[in-house]
DNA sequence: AACCCGGGGGT
DNA sequence: ACCCCAGGGTT
């Protein structure tokens, strides 16, 4: 049998994916950017959100020389906005620290904000052909699977495991020669990705099925074993939709915790009264009150339930910082988190 | 409804 | 060295 990475290369050679937007070249800022995007999220969701992105800013000058809040509205929808925020802050970064080049090693990279091994690995290897591993989530799987790994690779224990795995199947540059690692790199990506899936693999057209312990042993729904069951507590809130002659009031979120530096809708306690509220930071009472429907949103460690209430103000007086006054149609066009474009998106269609 | 996913920051 | 946090999509 051809050694484990020779399979996967060859595979990745005729049944890889090649054409992908930040496959056409190998420039290290869309590979970045592209590695950053696809943390927590699939390609297929990341394609037009990487799209729209590198049609703005183009190169890695263009993303520095740009304002937090364009980084963030070009995000918005794609969850997770600290990545937008490090990625923004480490572009600058790489401006001002290596103003000739991208760094080019796993380890300097790493050091960028928002960049861990398995990002940084990926980034070396695919733009700058590094021999290093990775082991994001379709490699964990692969990896789990073939070397009938039990435990849950959240478990520092078996992530280091999987990360020694990861290194010892690494091909060598003396016997599959440079370039290599790129190809390989790609295709334990793809694998992952296209055939050894979370449910139903397609084992019979996997390169490494003939010595993989889950498929060999029937194991393969069981591995790699799932996170430990939590339950999920639930959080309820009021969100404001305070409309003035049209416009609607958008406030910023602190630049940490949930939808960090995004634009959402001024939130209340379930328990506080929308009018009074209004009266107390507006000095007006709302001309009329309507509550919608409530809405419900899921984060990975609690559930948010949303109760919408829209209110007509008196025309205002001064807008405080942190916050303003837009259109619901200009509102869309805002770094808002994807419930609140949900809601804003309803007023538009009124 | 259950499950999946990399890195940062706080303890 | 650990534990907690964060938002979408898919199954």
């Amino acid at each position: 049998m051809k050694p484990f990475a020779s399979r996967v290369i060859h595979w990745q050679q005729r049944h890889g994916r090649h054409t992908l937007p930040w496959q056409i070249d190998r420039d290290p800022y869309r590979i970045w950017l592209s590695e950053i995007m696809l943390q927590q999220t699939q390609v297929a969701t990341v394609i037009p959100y990487f799209e729209r992105f590198v049609a703005r800013f183009p190169s890695l000058p263009a993303l520095a020389a740009a304002h937090e809040d364009e980084v963030l509205a070009l995000w918005s929808g794609l969850g997770y906005y600290s990545r937008a925020r490090n990625l923004h802050a480490a572009s600058r970064i790489v401006m001002t620290g290596h103003p000739e080049s991208f760094p080019d090693t796993a380890e300097q990279i790493a050091q960028l904000p928002g960049v861990g091994r398995s990002t940084a690995a990926a980034v070396a290897a695919l733009a700058f052909g590094q021999h290093c591993a990775i082991l994001d989530g379709n490699v964990r799987r692969v990896l789990a699977r073939h070397g009938g790994v039990t435990g849950w690779p959240g478990d520092k224990k078996i992530e280091a495991e999987l990360w020694c795995l990861a290194e010892s199947l690494l091909p060598t540059a003396a016997q599959h020669g440079t370039g290599a690692i790129a190809t390989y790199t790609q295709g334990m990506m793809d694998l992952g990705a296209l055939i050894c899936t979370r449910s139903q693999p397609t084992c019979a057209d996997c390169p490494l099925h003939a010595d993989c312990v889950a498929f060999n042993q029937q194991r393969t729904h069981e591995l790699p074993t799932p996170r430990p069951k939590k339950p999920l507590p639930e959080r309820q809130i009021q969100l404001l939709l305070l409309l003035d002659r049209g416009e609607l009031l958008l406030e910023k979120r602190p630049p940490r915790g949930i939808w960090g530096g995004m634009w959402s809708l001024p939130e209340l306690a379930v328990d506080h009264d929308p009018a009074r509220h209004c009266m107390e930071h507006f000095g007006l009472t709302p001309r009329s009150q309507q509550t919608w429907p409530g809405l419900s949103h899921s984060f990975t460690h609690f559930k948010l339930l949303i109760h919408p209430v829209q209110l007509h103000l008196a025309p205002r007086h001064a807008t405080p910082t942190g916050q303003i006054w837009l259109s619901p149609a200009d509102a869309l066009g805002a770094a808002l988190p994807a419930p609140i474009r949900t809601l804003v998106a309803q007023l538009t269609r009124d």
